[in-house]
DNA sequence: TGCTAATATTTAACATGTTAATTAAGTTGG
DNA sequence: CCAACTTAATTAACATGTTAAATATTAGCA
């Protein structure tokens, strides 16, 4: 902490003497990078969990359990990444609002089946437009190809470090 | 909206012949990848977070308060994509394990100054070794190039969804 | 059959994400 | 000067992330 006595040095510029490989600007590992492009990504869908109030952990889990049929709740946790605690804490609310149902499954008591009411069928259809809408758009300012690579990239990332795990 | 046809209201098996442009499989979408994607990487360094029982948004404060000398709250929670709330909390936290300072800014009192105690760059010296050994490692599992071209696209997306926004 | 291990989900406890409101300090224009 | 606006940080309220423990059910096997 050595502020000089001048009071012209008070805003600290980053020091980056000590980045020999690229690798210590901390505010651009990889991680960081990670975390605002999904920020980006999801803020563009911002309109749709206002319009509907919903978070967007609940809107994947209302797209997803209205495009299949009916899973287990595990089966939907894994789907869109939500972990059980989670997803626990997820359903109770939206089975409380009417936009999701639980059953045992019959054949296997512990699994629980997820299925959509058709109120939660209808506002997904509806939303579902305007969120195809905004991925197109994105595809298209971002470059087709270059989303695509760039999907494919993140997968084989995931697939490379699961490997060495 | 293939998915609600209104055809008829009991939708067909879980087929997933219906994605007609690729952007239908729910459990792959650009949001949803970036999540996977960064919680493997995260995961890649939970050793580091385990051994000096901090989270990694903790680990993310240490180890920037540390690499630079001073910053204000405000230049910390942008550099590492923490919220002014929550780094409010977790700053509280570091404090009380004395593992950061924080101090009001002289020349404008609404600031605070934030910096690590010397035990904090004691812990993070030691442990940002294994860090940049666990980076290098996946640059090469993955492919120095491959990397950081996908960082490179990560940063591009932002810019050009923030440019749209 | 009956004991034990494995599986699916929930609950608990605590940390963080998010939005809005609050507090305190600086800035600006009359 | 000072009232109105802006900025920086904190607090509040609620949702989610994370780890561990609890619960209930099924599977395996002596």
């Amino acid at each position: 902490m050595n502020n000089s006595d001048s009071k012209h040095s008070s805003l600290p510029v980053p020091d980056k003497g000590q980045s020999s490989h690229g690798l210590n600007d901390f505010s651009h590992t990889l991680p960081i990078r990670l975390l605002r492009a999904r920020h980006a990504a999801v803020s563009q869908f911002q309109p749709i969990f206002r319009k509907y109030n919903v978070t967007e952990q609940q809107w994947r889990v209302l797209r997803m359990v209205t495009s299949a049929n009916a899973m287990t709740a595990g089966e939907l946790s894994q789907a869109i990444f939500i972990s059980m605690p989670s997803l626990s804490r997820i359903m109770q609310t939206l089975e409380a609002r009417n936009l999701i149902r639980r059953h045992a499954n019959k054949d296997d008591l512990r699994k629980t089946m997820v299925s959509s009411t058709s109120a939660a069928q209808a506002m997904v259809a509806e939303a579902a437009i305007w969120s195809d809408t905004r991925y197109s758009d994105i595809a298209q300012w971002f470059g087709k190809e270059r989303l695509e690579h760039l999907q494919r990239l993140l997968d084989d990332l995931v697939q490379t470090l699961d490997q060495h795990q």
